[in-house]
RNA sequence: GCGCCCGUAGCUCAGUUGGAUAGAGCAAGAGCCUUCUAAUCUCUAGGUCGCAGGUUCGAAUCCUGCCGGGCGCGCCA
C-alpha cells in the first residue's frame, strides 16, 4: 500500500462516515487526505493529522473526531491498526501483505516506477547560458548538474523538457576576447581590460597553428579572425565538456542569430502591440516600471545599438512563439538583479510572471582550498573550470555532490576533502547500495532462483527492515513529483541516501539468499523480489540525477 | 541607501509547502566479518534552530523588528 493508496482509504472512510450522517463536516470530504511518514517508530507506519484539521471547522474535538475515523479505519482493508495520538493525530499500521504489494507494483512498472502521467506540458530549461570566451567554471558546473538534473527530473514527471543554452556570442566582451587573443598571438600582453587567462595564449597559439596566415591580415580583419577562430574553439570546447559531465542541451542558442533573423523586430513589435516603449533621451526603452522593475529598460541605444536586454526579450519572445510554457531560467546569484526586469518584461509581453516565465536563482558556490577561498575571475585567469573539477574529482561524485543541495544555499567545496576522501562523498554509499544489491540478484540467478511476481507473497515480508524498506519504496512517487514541482533535485539525492540506508540495515538484519545446503523457502523468494524492487527504485533514481548505478563496485 | 538570498551540532548541510522527543554525513570514542560486497551495520557523544516579539491546539518553518554574512543596483555583457 502506497500513501496515496492509504489517502484514498481514509477519504473512503470519511466518505462513508458522512454520508451514514455518523460524523459531519463544514466542507465536502477531500479528494485526498496529507500522510506523512511519523518520525518516532511508536507513531505507527503513517500517521495523518486529517482530523486536527476539520474538526474543529465541525465543531468537535478533535480527538473524539479521530476517534470515530479510528473505528471506521480499523476494519479497512490492508490496515492492521488505527490509532488516536497526542492532540489529535491519527497512527495507522499497515498489514504485511499490503505492505508488501509495494515491491510488486514497482517490478511491474519497471523502469516507469516513480514517473508521472504526462502533463501536456512543453517546458523550456534555460540554464548555464555562457560567453564562449572562456573555459566553464565552478558556478556554470553547479548550474550543469542542477540544471540538467531538474530537467530530468520534469521529465520524469511527465512534462516535455527542450534544454537550451544561450550563447552570449554578440557585444562588446567578444571583442576584448578577439583583442586578447591577438595580442597574445603577438607576442603581446592583452589589453588592460582585457583577458589574462594563460588559457588565451593557449588559445591563440592553437589558432596560429590552425592558420598561420592569421597573423599577417590586415588589424580589423585580423581582430576579427581571431575573434571568430576563438568563439569556435571555445565553444567546441564547452560542448565537448558538457557532454563529457552528462549534461545534455537540445538547442545552443547563439543570441547573434536573434539578430540575423527578425526576432529582435518580433520582440519590438510585440512591446508596441501592448503599449510598453517610449523614446527618450534618444533611446528607446521598456516600461518595465509598470510591472514593479526598478527602473525603465533601454532596449536601443542612443547611439544605435542594441543592449543586451533587447536580445533578451527577443529571446523569450521566440521561446514562446515556439510554444513553451513555462520557460524556466536558472540564474546565479550574481544575476539576481535580473529577476525583476525579467519578470517585468515577460509581463510587458503579456505573460504573468510565475507562470510563463518562471526565474530561479541559484546561489554561488564558494570553493576552499588549503583553508582558503579561491578567488573566481575569468578575466585574471584564476579559475577552476569544469574541465579541471572533472579530472580531479570524477563525473559521478561531482555532479552528485553538486545535485544534493538545493541550489538557493550558498555551498562551500573543499578541494582537499573532495580529492582526498573522495569516498566519503554519499553518492558512493548509494551506488553501494546499488551494486550490492545486482551481487545479490547476480548470486540468486546462480542459485538458479529468479524474482516471480506470480509466486510472490508479500505477508512474508515481516520483519521490520522489510517494512521499512517498502516504505521507503512507496515514497519514491511521491518524492519525484515534490522534486518536479518545487524544482528541487536534491530531493532525489536525498531520498536516495534515505532508502539505500533501509537496504543496508535490511541486508544487515534479513538473510536473502539460502547459504550452504539450505533448501530454498518462499521467504528466501519474497525477500530476493524486494530485493529486485529495491534496485529498481535506486537505478530509477539515479538516472533522474545522471549518475550512473554500477553493478559492481 | 534600496532590493534579493542565507543564518540549524566542532565542520559541511538536511528538515517532507505549520506537526509529535530538531536529523544525517564528516570529525571523536567503542563494537560486529569461516555465511548474499565491511565503501555496510550497531552503540556513545555533540543544540538558547542568529536575537526579540507576534499569529495558534502546535513554529526551525508564517508575520514584524533588530544583529550578522553573501550578492545585486550602467544607454556593460
Amino acid at each position: 500500500m502506497t500513501p496515496e493508496q492509504l489517502s484514498d482509504v481514509i477519504v473512503a472512510a470519511l466518505t462513508s462516515l458522512v454520508e451514514s450522517g455518523r460524523l459531519a463536516l463544514a466542507d465536502p470530504v477531500p479528494a485526498q487526505v496529507r500522510v506523512e511518514r511519523p518520525k518516532v517508530k511508536e507513531h505507527g507506519d503513517y500517521a495523518t493529522n486529517i482530523a486536527l484539521q476539520v474538526a474543529k471547522k465541525a465543531g468537535m474535538n478533535p480527538r473524539e473526531f479521530a476517534e470515530i475515523l479510528a473505528a471506521e479505519l480499523a476494519g479497512a482493508d490492508g490496515i492492521s491498526a488505527a490509532e488516536v495520538a497526542g492532540p489529535g493525530f491519527l497512527n495507522i499500521r499497515v498489514a504485511a501483505a499490503a505492505q508488501g504489494e509495494v515491491a510488486r507494483q514497482v517490478l511491474l512498472a519497471g523502469k516507469n516506477y516513480g514517473l508521472g502521467e504526462p502533463t501536456g506540458r512543453s517546458v523550456n530549461i534555460e540554464f548555464i547560458s555562457a560567453n564562449p570566451t572562456g573555459p566553464l567554471h565552478l558556478g556554470h558546473t553547479r548550474w550543469a548538474a542542477v540544471g540538467d538534473a531538474t530537467a530530468r527530473v520534469m521529465a520524469a514527471a511527465g512534462d516535455t523538457v527542450t534544454r537550451e543554452f544561450y550563447i552570449n556570442d554578440r557585444g562588446n566582451q567578444m571583442d576584448k576576447f578577439g583583442a586578447s587573443l591577438m595580442a597574445r598571438a603577438h607576442g603581446q600582453e592583452p589589453p588592460e581590460d582585457g583577458y589574462l587567462g594563460e588559457y588565451v595564449a593557449e588559445l591563440a597559439k592553437t589558432i596560429v597553428n590552425n592558420d598561420p596566415g592569421i597573423v599577417s591580415l590586415p588589424e580589423a580583419e585580423q581582430l576579427v579572425a581571431f575573434r571568430e577562430a576563438g568563439y569556435a574553439l571555445q565553444l567546441g570546447e564547452h560542448k565537448s565538456e558538457l557532454a563529457e559531465f552528462g549534461t545534455h542541451f537540445d538547442v545552443w542558442f547563439s543570441e547573434r542569430s536573434l539578430h540575423e533573423s527578425d526576432a529582435v523586430e518580433r520582440g519590438m513589435t510585440r512591446l508596441r502591440e501592448q503599449g510598453r516603449i517610449f523614446e527618450a533621451d534618444g533611446a528607446t526603452w521598456m516600461r518595465t516600471t509598470d510591472f514593479g522593475d526598478d527602473k525603465d529598460r533601454v532596449l536601443l541605444r542612443s547611439n544605435g545599438e542594441l543592449t543586451y536586454f533587447a536580445s533578451d526579450t527577443a529571446y523569450y519572445v521566440d521561446k514562446r512563439d515556439r510554444g513553451f510554457d513555462p520557460c524556466i531560467y536558472l540564474l546565479g546569484a550574481d544575476h539576481h538583479g535580473y529577476v525583476g526586469r525579467l519578470n517585468a518584461m515577460a509581463a510587458c509581453i503579456g505573460d504573468t510572471p510565475g507562470e510563463q516565465i518562471q526565474v530561479l536563482i541559484g546561489q554561488l558556490v564558494k570553493i576552499l582550498q588549503d583553508g582558503q577561498e579561491l578567488k573566481l575571475s575569468k578575466r585574471a585567469g584564476t579559475i577552476v573550470s569544469l574541465r579541471e573539477l572533472i579530472d580531479l574529482i570524477g563525473v559521478d561524485p561531482l555532479r552528485y555532490t553538486l545535485i544534493r543541495y538545493p541550489a538557493d544555499s550558498p555551498l562551500t567545496l573543499d578541494i582537499a576533502e573532495m580529492t582526498r576522501k573522495s569516498n566519503d562523498n554519499p553518492v558512493y554509499y548509494v551506488q553501494y547500495a546499488h551494486a550490492r544489491l545486482s551481487s545479490i540478484l547476480r548470486n540468486g540467478a546462480d542459485l538458479g532462483l529468479a524474482v516471480e511476481l506470480e509466486t510472490f507473497d508479500p505477508s512474508l515480508l515481516t520483519e521490520e527492515r522489510a517494512g521499512d524498506l517498502l516504505r521507503a519504496l512507496a515514497e519514491f512517487p511521491r518524492v519525484v513529483s515534490r522534486a518536479a514541482e518545487l524544482r528541487e533535485p536534491h530531493r532525489i539525492a536525498r531520498y536516495l541516501e534515505d532508502t539505500a540506508a533501509s537496504f543496508h540495515k535490511f541486508y544487515d538484519a534479513c538473510r536473502v539468499l539460502p547459504h550452504g545446503d539450505e533448501e530454498t523457502s518462499p521467504t528466501h523468494l519474497a525477500r530476493l523480489t524486494l530485493v529486485a524492487a529495491t534496485r529498481q527504485v535506486i537505478a530509477n533514481g539515479l538516472d533522474m540525477l545522471g549518475v550512473g548505478a554500477p553493478e559492481r563496485m
